[in-house]
DNA sequence: ACGGCTTACTAAACCGGTTTAGTAATAGGA
DNA sequence: TCCTATTACTAAACCGGTTTAGTAAGCCGT
């Protein structure tokens, strides 16, 4: 079935294409009453929808932005997506959301591929393997903002969470509470993953603060699929730790299963304090404190900041990244 | 900084843009090595990235397909939607995803978007709201598929959960373990949304089929914020159910928050059984029994039908809705 | 009455890649 | 040697909306 285009309007108004356009776009500074009244007519009684593919290609721009996530699975990672939406909505723009699941090949097969459909800029959670491609992208002007990790040049603005200040909180508390033999669970740095790195230095550096000595073999680092078996033999070991401090919601999750499968009571047996939240932490049976990151701000922020980039054009050589204050919310776990 | 065009890498090799076309496109039947050379070499020089605006103006076709979630805060949404992205991924499409909130006017002006940005076809969770519209749509042979929520005509293909069979599933299986007096708790079926109609109507069946009296003061159908105090006011009433059947995962949460407010004991004081899992309900203290959805194959399953009525074209009338069969995991909360 | 300015509208070029019909050169067979 | 078919490549129209420069009519002031 044949689609309806401003020809078909103008035809059926007896106007020009040209006058249509200039109705659609509400350019009424000079358009009789008449003229306005025959063009509405004609759109209604067609059903004309419009075709922005044909004015993306000559205003060269599309209204859509691109976002390219490390690792979906992480909630934290879905929550600033909604406040992206959410921003970018406001200001007439999609997204295309993308999963690299951590693999830098496919994170450049992403970019390739949102650039070619002429996406206006991009928010990217960097897997750390395309620095190369990243500096192309600057020398073309292409508007980026990281999220969540940092490359090794700050050549885009990146916005991230005080990720040693979050590990600072959640031990600090648990010194508070009188733990002082404390482990880490995480999931692999193997990547040199920013958030996980940063946040095994905060937990380091605040043991020594509190002149607690650092247990190597308390700090679990690995795949999540290994976690567990790690975690057991730890435990089997005999020299166990009061309490644990998981890096992030998925480690939170093999460390909530291990404690289940060995039968541990929250906090009698074990604390537990863990980075990044949900809502059934919340109504578990002893509830878990966490910290939280301002995900909503760090989200709106990002679609603001790239937004701008957009509109301005006005690239910097270099960017001092933004820091967000973790936020802490003690619950019944320590 | 300019972009680079085919007909700045045609300047470059030597030739037209033509054969720059040709050569992007893979279609060497008739062109020499030379030219192929060239041209590569020219590519790779300019550092070419394809416009596929105009690529989707003159072949009418975008690659993208619009999914529009009536509610994003149910975690089977998200699980359908990877599904569906996983799926048109293997086949060269992405996707645009919209959040209709459960608002008809909100998933009307998301249509209007994607249909404007010219998406090959929509997957929508529909609010219930536009059905003459969907009818303009099938008119014009827009190609939509329909996913967890029926219309009242079949106008397109329709894939949902057996619902009234998840909730016999759940009956059946709190009455095996002597529950006889059960409550269920549902979010608003103001709006006539199918699974939440279908569920209560599957309980209240399945309680006919067992002898059991419906006691209308056990059903909870109330917006999700509502949910607790109705809740608090029934269990202040003494006339209380020995088990609660919640009906999603949203009324999950509110029903354990309930639960947890009242210092119950699951399954001893209270038991519980819900629709749609989340990997915290598995370390739970207490395991909460779930019934699934099979949300990945009814979201590969979405996406293999819509991809198929966009390359086929072949519209029928009517079309038989799609139930799948719900997934039973028993835990430890009846 | 005429000239200049404003109003109302329009023709056609453009955006960038695709595709089709056309052209030129070459090779092979009669 | 000539004719036909094939190979290799290209010019230009097209997709649909935007935008700019142009045209015509009308109004106002001199």
């Amino acid at each position: 079935m044949k689609k309806i285009t401003m020809q078909d309007v103008a035809l059926k108004a007896g106007v020009s294409k040209s006058t249509v356009s200039q109705y659609i776009n509400s350019r009424f500074e000079f358009m009789s009453i008449a003229t306005k009244h025959r063009v509405e007519e004609a759109i209604k009684e067609l059903g004309y929808i419009p075709n922005h593919i044909a004015k993306s290609l000559k205003q060269k721009k599309t209204g859509t932005i691109g976002v390219i996530v490390a690792n979906i699975l992480h909630t934290f990672s879905t929550e600033i997506i909604r406040a992206i939406e959410d921003e970018c909505e406001k200001n007439g723009f999609h997204l295309f959301v993308c999963n690299a699941d951590d693999q830098p090949t496919k994170e450049r097969s992403y970019i390739d591929m949102l650039v070619a459909k002429q996406v206006d800029g991009l928010i990217i959670f960097p897997t750390n393997g395309n620095n190369d491609y990243y500096k192309q992208l600057k020398n073309a002007e292409f508007p980026i903002v990281f999220v969540d990790r940092v490359i090794n040049e700050p050549i885009f603005p990146t916005l991230l969470l005080d990720n040693e200040s979050a590990s600072q909180i959640a031990v600090d508390l648990l010194v508070k509470k009188g733990r002082s033999k404390i482990g880490l669970v995480s999931t692999s740095i193997a990547q040199n993953v920013t958030p996980r790195v940063e946040r095994i230095k905060g937990f380091r550096k605040t043991l020594v603060t509190h002149g607690l000595s650092i247990e190597e073999d308390w700090i679990v680092a690995e795949k999540r699929q290994e976690i567990g078996s790690k975690l057991q033999h730890l435990w089997d070991s005999g020299n166990r730790p009061e309490a644990f401090f998981a890096t992030n919601d998925l480690a939170l999750i093999e460390l909530l299963k291990f404690i289940k499968k060995n039968n541990l009571a929250i906090p009698e047996d074990i604390g537990v304090i863990a980075i990044d939240d949900s809502p059934f932490l919340e109504m578990a049976t002893t509830p878990i404190s966490v910290i939280k990151q301002p995900t909503f701000e760090i989200g709106q922020n990002a679609a603001d900041t790239l937004l701008q980039l957009i509109v301005s054009k006005d690239f910097k050589d270099h960017y001092e990244e933004k820091r967000y204050q973790p936020i802490l919310v003690e619950r019944e776990s320590i």
